[in-house]
DNA sequence: ATGACTATATCTATCGATTGATAGGCTGCT
DNA sequence: AGCAGCCTATCAATCGATAGATATAGTCAT
């Protein structure tokens, strides 16, 4: 049994095993990142339900009962994908507060994070992807895609706080969740259109 | 062989057929009718990926090989209710030129039919969660997704061209996409929250 | 009006493929 | 010795799809 099992974020935990103990090499990635980033892929194209375990295996170079091996269930692997991809998103936002950066500066900057999952992946956000089929999804699934929203407005509201200080809190909150909900929108209607020049328009938008 | 398979829209034909020459009665819905309602209602909590021809025969009281005479593949079936869905939409907005309401009660109506999917139906809309999985949807599904932006994107041009006539044709192409994009990404944001309140606060934020 | 034919809609039964998941064995590092 | 990581082999369940039978009803020639 993996130890990436016992908890959320574990799969971490090895990976720092790995390098330190078994001096692997800086840009070596481990078996469980792979299977992360093969599932990444897959998901944000299909979904959870449009990928299976013999195809993140075959992308990996693997057997599906390995892949079962880092995470035993599709619930557990969709789950730790979803939170690695909210902390890798959080942490190339950077700290908020970072008084070296407007919040002027600090917003396009959130929208150039948005900018580059559509234009160089050439794929949805996740967690966007994830949102829309909630109904449908495991439990842990659910709640690990509603932990990306609730920590992009968080960032957001603490960055908007600092642009008005004088705002109320309920209008802070309406501003951050319109930047949210019009670059996922901006994302989806892309998607739809096959065309990144609307993406490009709706996020250039959010500059005034 | 149904004909339904014939043309995209000839089940409407079929239904037709059905009330005239065998005098159902208004209420009644055809089989070809409740598998597209039942089917829509799966859909918009799973995707395309997230239902099958067994739970929607189950739902509607049919066997799996009956709900294939009506729709020969799930592609048939997916597009045929992509198509209805946007139909209905489309017929729920209404002349975008009629004289009798202004740009912004047309604009308010519009966001009023979001707001009725989402807080009514409790759902995303259909169209919004395929076109987060476009690129695993064949094809004329996604053509099908695509068509329904593209008549709303349409629909939106024709009113803010009535508000400002004079304005650039890619600042009124500009405003339609802010339009559905925002309110396409307040379902996904309200429904990642689970947060109904989340999607009335930016509805409402559009009325200025 | 009756009988032959055709079309529609449903069924039972089944196909081959794929799904997520498990059991148990082998290997090599610590 | 023991565990991590991968394997082969397999399970029961479900998937989309097909074949073929049956019942019913409408069409049309006689």
């Amino acid at each position: 049994m993996c130890i990436a099992h016992a908890a959320a974020n574990s799969y971490l935990l090895i990976d720092r095993h790995n390098i330190v103990s078994m001096k692997m090499a800086k840009t070596e990635t481990s078996t469980t990142e792979k299977i992360i980033a093969a599932a990444e892929r897959r998901m944000r194209d299909g979904g959870f339900h449009g990928y299976s375990f013999r195809e993140i295996a075959a992308d990996v170079g693997i057997k599906s009962a390995s892949v079962h091996h880092h995470f035993p269930t599709k619930e557990d692997l969709s789950a730790a994908v979803a939170e690695a991809y909210t902390d890798r998103f959080m942490a190339a936002l950077g700290d908020p507060e970072d008084r070296s950066r407007s919040p002027k500066e600090l917003i396009g900057h959130y929208a150039e994070l948005f900018r580059r999952a559509i234009i160089e992946d050439g794929q949805m956000c996740l967690c966007g992807v994830l949102a829309s089929e909630v109904p449908g999804l495991p439990p842990r699934v659910g709640v690990a895609a509603r932990g990306f929203f609730e920590q992009n407005i968080a960032w957001l509201e603490t960055v908007l706080k600092r642009k008005s200080p004088r705002a109320r809190p309920d209008q802070i909150k309406l501003g951050a969740l319109k930047i949210v909900a019009l670059l996922e929108g901006a994302m989806l209607v892309s998607g739809a259109l096959q065309s990144q020049e609307v993406f490009e328009l709706l996020a250039k938008s959010l500059q005034e």
